[in-house]
DNA sequence: AACGTTATCTGAACACCGATAAGATAACAC
DNA sequence: GTGTTATCTTATCGGTGTTCAGATAACGTT
């Protein structure tokens, strides 16, 4: 019994007005990009009026970090599902391919969960959320090591360089690299061929 | 002769308003952010009234991608300023370094830089801008490689990894990861380590 | 030197936005 | 059934970007 969407419908009380309000802004932020949200149009979806968010959430920020915070669930859940644990270096490129392909099919909730100004990270659900997200890939990071070797800054550099792959393609500037190649031919042609030749960290070791 | 700031001051009409506007911008951005900045506030700090940037830029986003431009202008400079020719390897981790360096020094410009919705990319300066900027990246990743080589597959790894460290330091991840490191102490004395130990891309070749 | 043209800037209006607080409503506990 | 509390409405406030008619002055032409 899914207690989701219409719990309760008609009348003064709502019901379940707050995930009522996450969905809303979910759906604006996937269809308008996190640009294109605002608060009132949220209310205006859930069919309530402007001042009931304030409420549940105190302020955008507190629905916004809602959002971000199913977003690392999202991503998370992408991440964890390609390890296999027997070959750290092909579990690397895997979640590489899995990171890309999660900001390009979320762009808006991807971005808004790199917003500071947006989301509370002072939130602990959002410390352990996103660590939570990373946590098999940190574990991917040290099971391809020597007990000797700097995890942190492995998984740094590691990171980044996935962080950056998403960040540039979800910018669009993969079609001012490889001319006129959209965003979703780039996953699934291209970035496994760059991985395979010009990515360092499933050669090495 | 620097016509930079007052060219003519006082009257109905300011003499040099655009520029005046675009260093208003940019100041805004410095101290509070690109999320701080306003259009009033930015003609309010120029002595203006808040229908007279319009004429100047059209809306927002034209003012702002002339903030961009001047960003791209910098950061060309910082990059283009350590690369030596003789070592590549040695090169691409002054590159690294000086691109982190630029978005810590100006975070708010960095971000604008990459805020497809607050700069208008149509803009044929801003192609060229940017093109400028990683010119001397581009041509460090060619000069390092072997003729047959991918340089647009390696360009991308290589600037996605750059770019990606750039984002997080900014985003405060790397205090999450490193513990009560400062954007500032990490660049100063910690990124140099991590680069020369767990950065691919300086040793390969 | 005077005139007409054009660039520049003002001022007011409009439609949004997020936050806040007082009050209406209804669910719920006793 | 009554009192308490959570929930939602309504109204208001200050702020934002955009637009446009009109004021102003600089500038080119005669």
């Amino acid at each position: 019994m899914s207690n989701e969407e219409p719990l309760t419908k008609p009348g003064y009380h709502h019901g379940n007005l707050k995930s009522a309000l996450i969905t809303a802004a979910d759906d604006i932020i996937r269809e308008k990009g996190i640009e294109g949200f605002s608060l009132r149009e949220c209310a205006r979806r859930a069919g309530v009026s402007i001042g009931a968010p304030a409420h549940h959430f105190g302020s955008v920020t507190g629905l916004l970090t809602e959002v971000a915070l199913l977003g690392y669930a999202g991503l998370g859940e992408s991440l964890n599902g390609v390890i296999t644990t027997e070959d750290p270096a092909k579990d690397l490129q895997q979640l590489a391919l899995s990171y890309v392909r999660f900001a390009l099919a979320h762009p808006g909730r991807f971005r808004l969960m790199f917003r500071p100004d947006l989301v509370n990270r002072e939130d602990p659900r959002y410390k352990q959320a996103s660590t939570v997200a990373l946590s098999g890939f940190a574990a991917t990071i040290a099971r391809r090591e020597n007990e000797a070797d700097n995890h942190m800054a492995d998984l740094f550099v590691v990171w980044s360089s996935i962080h950056g792959m998403a960040n540039l393609v979800i910018d669009g500037k993969v079609r001012y690299l490889f001319g006129g190649a959209s965003g979703e031919e780039f996953v699934a042609s291209i970035l496994p061929g760059v991985l395979a030749q010009a990515w360092p960290f499933g050669q090495l070791e």
